[in-house]
RNA sequence: UGGGGUGUAGCCAAGUCGGUAAGGCACAGGACUUUGACUCCUGUAUGCGUAGGUUCGAGCCCUGCCACCCCAG
């Protein structure tokens, strides 16, 4: 019997290296890719933070180490579309997109199954901390959260289908950093130490708003700050540099610490107010996709983590006419955001997730 | 040119019976972080409108001047 083969989504970084050998111990046949997801040059970077080059040259040369194949697929069209093009309408649109959960859905997972096929591969994986198990009962494929609570993932992946689930593996699920880490030292893997990924893959110095400028073209348009109580208090950079929640970079000095409490895009207005004002019960989630149940039928207690690095605290869930979904949380939220991911669990288990509109 | 008031870091603002410059905002750096944020830590006035005086010692007391505000004209 030939052993399951397995393409291995390797960016370089010391989780998913960890993963592959951790795959091959296993018993599988792996085959490692590096996904090529844009040009620096494309985005007007020039070569600044391209670390793309060593990335490949760090999982083509653990490939080698442990003596699996390692191809590049270059996915910079579909990435081109799916995040950057769309992080830059929802940022334009007033929003605050969540890039990884879009490149997640359309680029690492979709791209990639569909890769998969191609190369005759049963199953795909990726580094992130979350797991995957079959509930005998209701027949269905769920997602759980990492067992490293601190690293947790789940909540990127909200978007997983059971298809998908049926054939997607997290090499990572069960352990912690720590014990990857030492695990690539014992190794002797080179980027043992390197450093966790962080910010905005496209955007290296966190500077967003400069990168939608570049290739845009288009120069932000200044507009007003005004305070909930309507004092105008000064002038703001465009409104896309802000998102609610708001409170560093406002520029603006008063008796207390002032947060964007909402945008105006038609007016090109950004309000501002103190904290009280950022607590709701309540939102509307839309583009949902259920993983643990099939449909919502009627009103399901669940927590909702309404942003990532957020704990999921206590709501119901119902479902609307239009499809979307209606979270009531049983304890105001701060700062729930248009544009970001929430996302619904039981315990460990992903019951599913939307956008927040 | 009558009366009253104010003048402390970029902004707001504490400074008691004179004893050796709180705090908040903003800003900078760092931590945290596969999104944007939030949060946390650290830092930032040899000087208190200005010139003198009294004191061992003055932002706080005294005098002159300057600036701004209010009321009355």
């Amino acid at each position: 019997m030939s052993r399951p083969k397995v393409l291995m989504a390797m960016s370089g970084g010391v989780d998913s290296t960890t993963a592959a050998l951790l795959l091959q111990e296993a018993g599988y046949d792996v085959i490692g890719v590096t996904l090529k997801m844009f040009d620096s040059r494309d985005i007007g970077l020039g070569n600044e933070g391209d670390s793309s080059v060593s990335n490949v040259a760090d999982a083509k040369n653990v490939a080698e180490k442990l003596g699996f194949p390692h191809y590049v697929f270059d996915f910079c069209g579909c990435f081109r579309e799916h995040v950057i093009d769309h992080f830059i309408a929802e940022y334009e649109s007033g929003r605050t997109p969540n890039p990884c959960v879009d490149c997640n859905k359309h680029v690492k997972l979709g791209q990639l199954f569909a890769k998969a096929e191609e190369l005759g591969c049963g199953f795909i994986a990726t580094g992130h901390y979350a797991n995957v198990k079959h509930n005998e009962e209701t027949g269905r494929w769920l997602l759980l959260r990492g067992e490293d609570r601190q690293k947790d993932q789940s909540y990127m992946l909200y978007t997983l289908t059971q298809k998908q689930l049926a054939h997607i593996l997290f090499p990572l699920g069960h352990l912690h950093k720590a014990q990857i880490r030492e695990r690539a030292e014992a190794e002797g893997l080179q980027n043992a130490r390197k450093p966790d990924s962080q910010d905005i893959c496209f955007v290296p110095d966190g500077d967003y708003a400069r990168v939608i400028r570049n290739i845009t073209k288009r120069a932000p348009q200044p507009g007003k700050f005004i305070h909930l109580d309507g004092t105008l208090l000064g002038t703001h950079k465009g409104q896309l540099h802000y998102t609610i929640g708001q409170r560093k970079g406002l520029g603006i000095a008063y008796q207390y610490p002032l947060y964007v409490i909402k945008k105006d895009v038609e007016k090109n207005i950004v309000y501002l107010g103190p904290q009280d004002a950022l607590y709701f019960d309540t939102l509307i989630a839309e583009h949902c996709n259920l993983i643990s149940v099939p449909e919502l039928t009627g009103p399901l207690r669940v927590t909702a983590k309404p942003r990532y690095r957020a704990k999921d605290v206590p709501a119901v869930i119902e479902p609307m006419e239009d499809g979307s979904i209606k979270v009531t949380f049983d304890e105001p939220q701060r700062a729930l955001t248009p544009g970001q991911a929430v996302v619904f669990y039981q315990d460990d288990v992903v019951v599913g997730g939307g956008t927040i509109r």
